[in-house]
DNA sequence: AATACAAGTTAGTACGTACTAACATTATTG
DNA sequence: CAATAATGTTAGTACGTACTAACTTGTATT
């Protein structure tokens, strides 16, 4: 089944994991993406690049950049489930803020065995999202990961639900939850200045002015046939 | 305070803590003994041990054996703390069985931070002691840390309270669970054979004969004044 | 099409961590 | 005490992972 079992280092994983993300919306992997996303150098991402090549974890197209085999996607999916199942726990039973669970999480993905992961999973009744609204994928490797539009997609007077946002950044999730803005919540557009200027949202009774880089990190649910 | 703050790597961070149990026991570290606790030859001891030596958190006596500092003896103690207080929490929250624990426990402690340790122990009312009977260490790296007498040091006829075992063998735990054997269970030595031979003990009502090396493998709690 | 810039790769270096083989030191014991 | 056994160290190698500097390839612009 699992032909090559020689144990992936935890940086191995977290390659494949941003290979996957950024694979994600659309091309392939570019290496500067990867060193990016990483915080590493070019350099450093092209020899790292072939070993997992080597080890049938991606293809690479010199100089075009790489995706990910079956098998590097299925583990991939994996740090992904073992990230936000992680997640989840931490902040529902052990009181961590959705914009301080990250990091942590981040580390304990690579320790935490899949039996781990899917205990906790069940001890919260196998969530299918994590705190930030993102899919978590389950444990056969499948995951519901449409592409969502972003608030800035929408047109003035829309509305929509918050699906979900990123986790990176936690400044920009304290930001949010100041504004009110988390998954589930309902949004309308009310006004767009122009020449990409900022957007006024309301926020229930509120209205609130944020900026457009802001406005393209928020996911709306595309419930508004 | 603590003035080298350039973070360890997880393979130092399990030197100090084997390094700190064989020194408990008396004398300083062998690098043989480290060698055989890690698994791993004892040239590659030697490497190491230079390394925990230029950072300080190890007093080398070359061909004679390694000391932890204080500064290294406070990673240690993090460290054991971390994996009981890991363990604990497994054990309690999660369904693991005392005998299943330790690796879990083993890979989670590099990537806990402090923050999520206290949190656990806290979701837990602080125990003082992990499922095995071994004393947790606090936060401010006190423990109480006693040597306690093994089943084996019982004279015929003398009972004592099961204080703790090693947690490191799952087969051992399981065997010892079998028989109830655990922390807090009153034992009784009825009999030792010649030269070494087997040991009678009276678990309840329940007589069991078994060797010297499970019985050294017992601790006793050191309440028969 | 020629040039310039961005993106990617290779070469050479470093460090942590492990290994084996060979050598050195300490301890044991006849 | 000398010989041997046990223990420890060094030298040389390997691999993963990162770096910088220099070179190459691909893309965009004039």
């Amino acid at each position: 089944m699992t032909p090559g079992r020689a144990a992936l280092t935890g940086q191995a994983e977290d390659y494949l994991k941003v290979i996957y993300e950024i694979e994600r919306d659309g091309e392939a992997a570019a290496t500067t993406a990867i060193a990016e996303r990483l915080h590493i150098a070019p350099a450093s991402v092209s020899g790292m690049v072939r070993r997992l090549a080597r080890q049938g974890l991606v293809v690479v197209e010199r100089y075009r950049g790489v995706r990910l085999t079956p098998k590097g996607r299925r583990v991939a999916l994996q740090m992904i489930r073992r990230h936000r199942v992680l997640e989840s726990y931490l902040v529902t039973r052990l009181g961590y803020g959705w914009d301080g669970v990250h990091d942590e999480a981040e580390r304990l993905e690579h320790a935490a065995s899949p039996d781990l992961i899917d205990r906790m999973a069940a001890a919260l009744g196998d969530p299918t999202v994590d705190p930030h609204g993102a899919p978590i994928p389950r444990a056969d490797g499948t995951v519901d990961d449409a592409r969502l539009p972003v608030l800035n997609d929408l047109a003035v007077g829309e509305q929509g639900r918050v699906a979900r946002m990123s986790d990176r950044d936690p400044a920009l999730l304290r930001y949010l939850g100041e504004l009110g803005i988390r998954p589930g919540v309902t949004l309308r557009l009310v006004d767009r200045a122009p020449f990409d200027g900022p957007l006024t949202v309301a926020v229930g009774r509120a209205r609130h002015v944020i900026g457009v880089t802001v406005a393209t990190r928020v996911y709306i649910r595309d419930d508004r046939r």
